[in-house]
DNA sequence: CTAATTAATCGTAATATTGCGATAAATATG
DNA sequence: CATATTTATCGCAATATTACGATTAATTAG
């Protein structure tokens, strides 16, 4: 196995943890954080931000973008890198409504 | 390899990571909230809720506890299940702050 | 005590992930 | 054009994840 059996769950449970996932990783954290950090698109120079090769680093940046959690397009020599926002508030409002729900239901137990 | 350089980032970025990585797959979000949807511990019954086999829910159910999300107990013949509110609101903080930031700071390009 | 119930653990197969060296592709510079 | 720069991709090895049948452990019911 090894495979997710994603067809059994609902298209939003499935969604999420596609998006979810792709944040399960130090890396692409730091990679998100320091995008968040900077101002601005970062054409370059994400590599040497990270303590890993450049390969790996471009793998991650994959999966952030096949996530569509960053945008990436080519700037000539360079790539441009930003953070796509509409999927980080997707995120946000999926934890917002996790904690107003446990907020409003008070544990009976434990 | 397929292990994570966790000791080249920071604490926060590692802890987070395993909070994400452990919500990052469509059973456990699936777990989540059908505790969040009923109103108290479960104590057995999860595996009902579930299509995976037992051994592969008690699986998921342990890879949520390892990270904290979950809490569970022993009770009699069944275990009692609950959310772990805490690292609910851990998750939902780093998020508020994500989106925060990225409101202050209007992104110049792309 | 015996059987039934419930959940954890073991063992294993299939697949995915992580990381990187080597290489390729694309553009910029001289 | 030749070379340098930058990023993507290929190929591979090591490890992790996912899933489940079989089994075990613990408790409850009869």
């Amino acid at each position: 196995m090894g495979t997710s059996k994603t067809f059994y769950f609902n298209e939003k449970q499935n969604e999420l943890a596609i998006l979810v996932k792709a944040l399960g990783h130090p890396a692409r954290i730091a990679i998100l954080e320091y995008l968040l950090k900077v101002n601005s698109c970062i054409c370059g120079d994400i590599v040497n931000q990270l303590p890993l090769a450049q390969p790996t680093v471009s793998q991650h940046l994959k999966e952030l973008k096949a996530a569509g959690l960053i945008k990436g397009d080519l700037e000539g020599k360079t790539t441009c890198y930003c953070i796509n926002e509409k999927q980080l508030y997707k995120l946000n409002n999926y934890f917002n409504s996790v904690t107003k729900t446990l907020k409003n239901k008070k544990l009976i137990c434990c």
